[in-house]
DNA sequence: GCCTAAAGGTTGCATTTTGCAACTACATTG
DNA sequence: CAATGTAGTTGCAAAATGCAACCTTTAGGC
């Protein structure tokens, strides 16, 4: 996870973010842990990571403050990791992930896990970026101001 | 960019799209791209990407149909990378990243560039999901349901 | 308490990916 | 037609990753 050394990479919070989370598993880390993944070894076997990296990643993500770790809730000596209130903050970031996967990913008639409303039951709508009055925003619409 | 072996990484579109575009450089040339480069020369100075992972990433973009390369629009005998549609479907990817990081990633005072709605000229509301009936859904109230 | 197995890592080594600099090929400019 | 710019490719060194073995602490059976 080297940094960016460009500048605008450093201005750019897309750049910053992806300095973060922007190698193949952090996300991944993040969504099982919205799933309730807690443990070492349900992050290891859920994702078929190897054990050196799992800790490198939830070491890295510690100490981004995405996860805390913390002594574990049932009872048992060991600990878990937990998102933190900035972890929990990058659902956006893993629901337009998901959204785009399930449009552009599958085939016709192949099957993909789905994110529900549980007080519906019903699948998540998808997310889009909305102008202040809310509709719908294409990019085109919109562009990068530069810092000063 | 290695797929994820275990089969929840193949059946979550979380996984299918960190697939394609979970790396460091990838988000940021379809970011690059959403602010209008479009020649080989100029995302190379503006990321600072070697030239050969920039020819490279280009290359598996273009195979997975998130540009396309085609002749330049201004005359000049050289090619130009576009964003396709599916390209373009990116940018809740794109703008749910920057929003994170502009919450969480800069300290007070720092300054970053920011998403303007060129026909307000404010900053782009913050992107969440939200239910059906358009009121924002909390990760708590969701949850994955696994495939049949 | 004692033994065994599992959890949660760490370490060493082979493989893969990345970064850097040099090189090539073609196009454009003067 | 020489010089410069664009768009790469190639070779090599450095860094990240994957894999297996090892270690230490905890959990469970007796």
């Amino acid at each position: 996870m080297t940094e960016h050394s460009v500048d605008s990479n450093r201005t750019c919070p897309v750049g910053r973010s992806l300095d973060v989370m922007g190698d193949r598993w952090s996300l991944l880390i993040v969504r099982d842990a919205f799933d309730g993944v807690r443990r070492f070894g349900d992050f290891q076997r859920g994702l078929g990571v190897a054990r050196n990296i799992l800790a490198d990643r939830l070491r890295k993500l510690v100490d981004a403050d995405v996860l805390v770790s913390q002594p574990a809730a049932d009872g048992s000596a060991y600990q878990e990791y937990v998102l933190t209130r900035r972890g929990e903050s990058l659902f956006p970031v893993v629901v337009a992930l998901r959204q785009w996967g399930e449009k552009h990913l599958f085939d016709r008639g192949e099957k993909y896990s789905r994110l529900i409303d549980t007080d519906t039951g019903k699948p998540v709508p998808v997310m889009t970026p909305r102008t202040a009055g809310g509709s719908p925003l294409p990019p085109a619409q919109t562009r990068v101001k530069k810092v000063v």
